[in-house]
DNA sequence: CTTTATTTTAACGGGTTATTATAATAAAAG
DNA sequence: CTTTTATTATAATAACCCGTTAAAATAAAG
């Protein structure tokens, strides 16, 4: 029962390949092979072949994966054969489209709060759900087995409120706030940082732009 | 007058420098070493000085960097000294939420138009706006010099109205919805997709308990 | 003249890709 | 129908490369 720890960078691919695994397995296919795969989703065979060998052996030689067999065992290595709870905070703009994305409750992700300062919005319904005042999220936390929090405030209050989720026990928060989050260790964090996108956007047309002026003969 | 191709690894980090350093501008701060601006940002002051360096030296010896200098700089290099004009694709909750985002328009990054297919929201205003059907994209893109499309429509439409903005011109996408785009080399794409963060975020909750069950003494 | 801190160059390591070894499937032959 | 052979494709291993970190050389500040 030996665990190495799998990289980040491997993490990050699975969900392309659970995403991949489960349209093939909707469309039917049973079986597929590293090197179909690899074309499919413009990656190197090897490097499908090594990612899946990180969890153990999923294929078989001269077969190849079983997509449905595959795209399940993926599946639960993200966990997703568990249901997770959330909390959205901030019942912004954001946050309201946020609590509105039926396709998260698909893949066993609930939102079961929202929670906001602004009284004008305290007591509006949401999708079933009542937007509370952000006092009462202690409470509320200590009453429901929350995972996971998504922080959709203005960057001013982030931080406090991202200290304050992680005293309430939350184990995840992703945070839509564009500063950095100080949590300690064990909460895990994820950042969804779309001025930045945007600015690696404007890096890229640039760079491209560029390299079409100065282009060599090749 | 060289120029060396600079990995997207460094690119990814550019926003944040720009930031910790648009901060410390703010708080008057007039120069820092790498070693500081390593310890406030966790990261090793070798990264620092490598990246900054990819773009000529910022720097003098004995000094540090001038924080006012090194700002402009790196937002020169991603571009932000010049506009960047935006059409969102898409005006449900996120596309309405992401056009009322004010905080795009600081950097530079305005909303020229929003679109949709539904009947029910063309003609409604969006931050003085008004929502226009998608059958007027190809006429629009013509008139005005758009450089970044916002993708938030539902994954079925995704890629042929990717396809569609391609043709427009568009040089960059920022795409919300769940599919891989297909589009021509030379247009940039970011992806953001929230829910295979949502997985990461799972696949972390759960290692993270594991790793604590089996844990070892040290 | 000492200290600070970058620049430049070199070493290191992890992640990706390629290769070799192995095993199962599929086909062909007896 | 069984056995043999060729083919397919993973598992395991090795090589490679890029990104990161460290060290040495250099230059400015105090």
């Amino acid at each position: 029962m030996e665990e190495k720890e799998i990289s980040q960078a491997v993490v990050a691919r699975l969900p392309r390949y659970f995403r991949y695994l489960g349209e093939l397995r909707d469309q039917g296919v049973e079986r597929i092979s590293s090197g179909d795969l690899s074309v499919l989703m413009g990656v190197t065979a090897s490097q499908i072949r090594q990612d899946f060998n990180n969890f153990g052996g999923f294929g078989q030689q001269g077969y190849g994966y079983n997509v449905d067999y595959l795209y399940h065992e993926i599946g639960h290595i993200l966990g997703l054969d568990e249901e997770h709870q959330l909390v959205i905070i901030g019942a912004g703009n954001l946050g309201q489209a946020l609590a509105n994305y039926v396709n998260f409750e698909k893949r066993g992700f609930l939102v079961k709060g929202v929670f906001d300062v602004n009284e004008q919005l305290v007591g509006r319904q949401l999708r079933g759900l009542e937007i509370m005042h952000i006092d009462r999220l202690d409470s509320f936390m200590k009453e429901h087995k929350i995972d996971i929090a998504v922080l959709t405030v203005p960057k001013e209050g982030a931080i406090e409120t991202a200290k304050r989720l992680a005293d309430c026990g939350v184990k995840a928060i992703l945070n839509f706030a564009h500063v950095d989050l100080n949590v300690p260790e064990g909460v895990q964090v994820e950042n969804v940082h779309l001025s930045d996108s945007l600015m690696k956007l404007s890096y890229n047309i640039h760079r491209y732009e560029n390299a079409l002026g100065g282009e060599k003969t090749d």
